[in-house]
DNA sequence: TTTAATGTCTCTAGCTACTGTAGCTTCAAG
DNA sequence: CTTGAAGCTACAGTAGCTAGAGACATTAAA
């Protein structure tokens, strides 16, 4: 059996949080020593783990508590689980593309700043450009060319 | 010139929020119409946009501050305004590099998850599995290059 | 065995970046 | 001139933690 402090350091996760998931019933109660303190099951241990790696990658605590209940039966098929890491991985790509336009511009920004001034600067252009934007908000764009 | 609620619209970016953004300084203090409605220009909607872009890319609301400070004096000497823009290349590297790493990991999970069942299934195994843990046990925020 | 250090407990408050509510006023269409 | 959508201010609540206060528990050294 584990204490909340060691739980912590095994899973990587600090003890507030750890603290503040079972608040939130992300993690069953713990049981208590004589003492009051909590103590953790290796499965417990586990349980936190796969929490925080679906934290490092992005899923919100609801989709985690999803995914949660899913690993708890797993005799059903994995469409649900699927699609919960597919909108994740959709997100992600577009995240990266428009990270990677952002570093052109500010790369040559800076490459020009080494001349001195900052001419025609296209930083709020390349991330106001709606051609990257996956939603689409133009409508109201025709107007404002006039 | 545009009310508050077509700004948003046009921007993707709902009214509130940009209340929001006016009330901690981030976008300037609108004009106003004789009846004391907030009216915009189509400058507002870029910078407007230019923010939803960013916030979609991670950028704190104070990193945007500077980017926008950045823009906002393209004509002046460069010393501060590169130390900024090197500030957010650095951080754009540091948030490609994490994104991608997530994105193999992500697709891995995706990929042979097709018709399966849960006691098989990817997504599960791979936040369940230390072994494919390849970070050690730092912090959600730290940053992950090997 | 005493003591000091460290760990854990609960509770509360704060943080960022919004989001929603209540109750009112303004505006544009009919 | 009415009516309904959209605007206004002000304040409360949300997610996902994080930090602090003050008290009790546990452990390792003296």
């Amino acid at each position: 059996m584990l204490t909340i402090g060691k739980l912590g350091q095994a899973a990587g996760v600090k003890v507030p949080t750890i603290r503040y998931y079972e608040q939130i019933g992300l993690l069953p109660e713990a049981e208590r020593s004589a003492g009051n303190q909590r103590l953790y099951s290796r499965k417990a241990l586990d349980r936190l783990t796969f929490v925080r790696h679906a934290r490092e990658l992005g899923f919100t605590l609801d989709a985690i508590r999803d995914l949660l209940s899913l690993s708890d039966h797993p005799d059903q098929p994995c469409a649900a689980a699927d699609a919960i890491a597919k909108a994740q991985l959709a997100e992600i790509e577009k995240r990266l593309a428009r990270l990677a336009s952002l570093k052109v511009e500010l790369n040559r920004m800076v490459v020009q700043c080494a001349g001195g001034k900052i001419a025609d600067c296209r930083v709020i252009e390349v991330l106001s450009d709606h051609s990257l934007c996956a939603t689409d908000h133009r409508h109201l764009q025709d107007e404002k060319d006039h």
